[in-house]
DNA sequence: TTGTATGCGTTATCAC
DNA sequence: GTGATAACGCATACAA
C-alpha cells in the first residue's frame, strides 16, 4: 500500500501560527457556537483558507469517539431493488452528516467477521440491509459490550434488542387482495421464492390468509427456488404445462417482481396466453422495469423513504429505537 | 447522536497490565511480523482473548496516516449494471483489506464537496465509478497536494494524471459489427442515450466507422435521451412509424441493454415484427434480465473483474497507475 | 526481545 | 475569550 501522501495536511497548529493564536483557537473557530471573537475567528479562517485547511476528522473521531460512520451489510447483490435503497440511504445518511461504509457479506467475510471489522472502525451504527443473521456465533458479551447498535432494514430481526424497518406485510397483502378480489379474480396463485426467508413465508401466509378469509380457499402453490427471472420463467412454464385451460387459476401472485416478469414472459410467449385476459399477474418491489409500456406489471412498492427516515432518525436518536412496520402503496396498472 | 458506547473498548493498555507486559508488547503481538517471544506473545493472546480486545483501527489509522478506505463516488443509481460492479469491488477490496464508503454525489452533495470530505476522512484512494468529474472548480494546490489519489472507473478520465479503467470501446463495437456483418445485416441502426457522455459517443462513432470500413456508409441514427426502458421503446416507436416497411433497418445497435430491452418490448409488443427476423437487436453490458430466455438478447460484457482488479492493484501500488484499456466479450444470443 | 519516550491531530476541561 | 494540560489508542524510534 502507497503512502497516503507526499505532502503532509496542514493542521490545526499551523494554521495557529500563521494566524497569530493558539491551536485552541483555531479549533474554536472552526466549531459551531464556541465562544470566539469575529476578530480571531475572521483571522483564523483567513490564515485557514491560505495554508488551504480543514480538520482531519480521523482524529476528531479519536478524540471524541464518534465516527459518523455507518456500517450497511449486504449480501445480495442481484436483487435490482437495492440499488434505489442504497441511494436513498446514502442520500439520507450523508444528509445527516453521517456516511455509509459498505461492507460485502459473503463466504470470505461473514456477519461475524463484518461485525468484529465494524467495531474495530468504530463505527457509529451497523444497518443490516436484507442481510439475516443470527448472533448464535457472537458470545453475549461480544454481542452487548462495545459493539455498535446494529439496525435490521427490510427484513426481520431475528435477534431480541435489534430493531427491524420493515414494510407493512399484511397491510400490503390485504390491499393486494382486496384489488384481485374487486376485479373479480377467484382462482389464485401464489409464486414463492426462496423458501427459507421469514419475510417471504410471511407475504405467502398472509396471501392465503386474505383469500381464505373472502371465502377463497385453495391458492396453488407455484416455486422458483431462486430470484431470477428465469426461475420464474421455469416455474410458470411448469405449472402451465401440467394444466388444463378450465382449471387454471385466473391470477398470479409473485413474491417480487423480478419472478413476475420472467413468469409473464412465459405467459406470453411460451404459452401465447393474454395478460390480463386470461392470467392476471402481480409482483412486488415495483423495479424501474415493471412500469415501461411492455409489461405494465401491477405490484406493491415499499415505503423506501420512510423506512429509511426511520432507521437513520433511530440512529441518530430522534426517534425510539423498536421495530417499525410502515405501510406502502400499490401500484395498479394493466397487469391485472 | 448518541454516544456510541456505554462501555468502553479494551485497549492495550488494560491487555499489557492483565499479561503482566507493556503495552507496546501487546502491540507487537498484534502486529505481523515484529519480534516478540512465542511465550509473550501467547500470553498477550490470552488475555486478550480473555478482555475482548481488538485492536481500534481508528487510532492505528491516525498514527500510520493510512485508513485503508477507499471512497466510492456513485452519482446514477439507475443503471442497473452498478450492482455488480459494486459487488466484485465491494468484495475485492476487502479481499485486499480495504473498505469502501460509498458516496452518493447528487445536487446536494457534488464532486466537490465529496472530494473535501473524502479528504478530510483521509481515505487511501478515491474511485469515480461512471462518475464525470472535471478539476475547472478546484484549484491546483488542492488537486496537487494531500489530496488522495484518484481513479476513474467505468468511464473515461477527464483530468490529467488521474487514471482511469475502462473498457476497450474499438474492440468491442470492432467485435459487434463483425458478428452482425458475418450474420448478413446490412442496414444498421444505433439507438444512443445521453449524448454528453464521452463513453457514449465513442460507442456510436466506433459503430459507424466500422460499418463504414465494410462499405456501409449509412447508419440510423436513433436518440432516446436518457436510460431507460421506456426511452428505447418511446425513441424505437418513434422511428418505426415514421419508417416503411421497405427500407427500414434490419439491426438496432442500442448503448446499453436496459435501452435494448425496452426497445425489444415495443418492436414486438407495439409492431408485431419479430427479433431477430424483422429487426435484430444488439445490446451492451448483459444485464441479468438479457439472458432470459423472453430476451435472449445479444450483447456484449465489460470485464468486471479485470477491471476491478486492476484499479486496485493501482491503488495497492502492486501494478503501474495509469489508464487501462480491457478487453470484454460478446454474449451472442438469439436476438442477432 | 523488551521497555521508554514521543508523536499522530483533534477534543474536553480547566485556569486565567 | 483565550491559552494550557490531559486524553483518545496506537505506532515509531531508540535505548536497555
Amino acid at each position: 500500500m502507497r503512502k497516503r501522501e507526499t505532502v503532509r495536511r496542514t493542521t490545526a497548529k499551523e494554521v495557529a501560527a500563521a494566524a497569530g493564536v493558539s491551536k485552541w483557537t483555531v479549533i474554536r473557530a472552526f466549531t459551531p457556537g464556541s465562544s470566539i471573537t469575529d476578530e480571531s475567528k475572521r483571522r483564523v479562517m483567513e490564515a485557514a483558507a491560505a495554508l488551504n485547511y480543514s480538520p482531519n476528522l480521523l482524529a476528531r473521531s479519536l478524540a471524541t469517539n464518534s465516527t459518523r460512520q455507518v456500517a450497511v451489510f449486504v449480501d445480495d447483490f442481484r436483487n435490482p431493488q437495492k440499488l434505489p435503497f442504497l441511494e436513498t440511504l446514502t442520500e439520507r445518511l450523508q444528509a445527516a452528516g453521517l456516511v455509509a461504509m459498505l461492507i460485502n457479506i459473503n463466504n470470505h467475510f461473514d456477519h461475524v467477521h463484518a461485525l468484529l471489522h465494524a467495531d474495530q472502525r468504530q463505527v457509529d451504527a451497523v444497518i443490516l440491509f436484507g442481510t439475516a443473521f443470527r448472533d448464535e456465533t457472537l458470545t453475549d458479551r461480544q454481542l452487548g459490550n462495545g459493539m455498535p447498535p446494529m439496525f435490521v432494514l427490510a427484513r426481520d430481526s431475528q435477534i431480541d434488542g435489534v430493531p427491524a424497518v420493515v414494510c407493512d406485510a399484511e397491510l400490503a397483502l390485504r390491499d393486494i387482495v382486496d384489488h384481485l378480489h374487486d376485479r373479480g379474480y377467484r382462482r389464485p396463485g401464489f409464486m414463492s421464492g426462496a423458501p427459507a426467508l421469514s419475510t417471504a413465508l410471511r407475504r405467502r401466509q398472509h396471501f392465503t390468509d386474505f383469500w381464505a378469509g373472502k371465502g377463497v380457499s385453495e391458492v396453488e402453490l407455484l416455486s422458483a427456488e431462486k430470484y431470477s427471472a428465469e426461475a420464474g420463467a421455469d416455474s410458470v412454464r411448469q405449472y402451465l404445462s401440467q394444466s388444463t385451460p378450465g382449471n387454471r387459476i385466473d391470477v398470479l401472485m409473485c413474491e417480487n417482481d423480478i419472478l413476475a416478469l420472467g413468469a409473464m414472459d412465459e405467459i406470453r410467449g411460451g404459452f401465447g396466453l393474454r395478460v390480463p385476459d386470461d392470467i392476471a399477474i402481480v409482483g412486488f418491489d415495483n423495479y424501474e422495469l415493471s412500469g415501461s409500456s411492455a409489461y405494465s406489471l401491477t405490484t406493491y412498492e415499499q415505503p423506501r423513504h420512510e423506512m429509511i427516515d426511520a432507521i437513520i432518525g433511530m440512529i441518530v436518536g430522534s426517534i425510539k429505537a423498536e421495530t417499525m412496520t410502515l405501510p406502502g402503496k400499490m401500484i395498479v396498472r394493466k397487469s391485472t
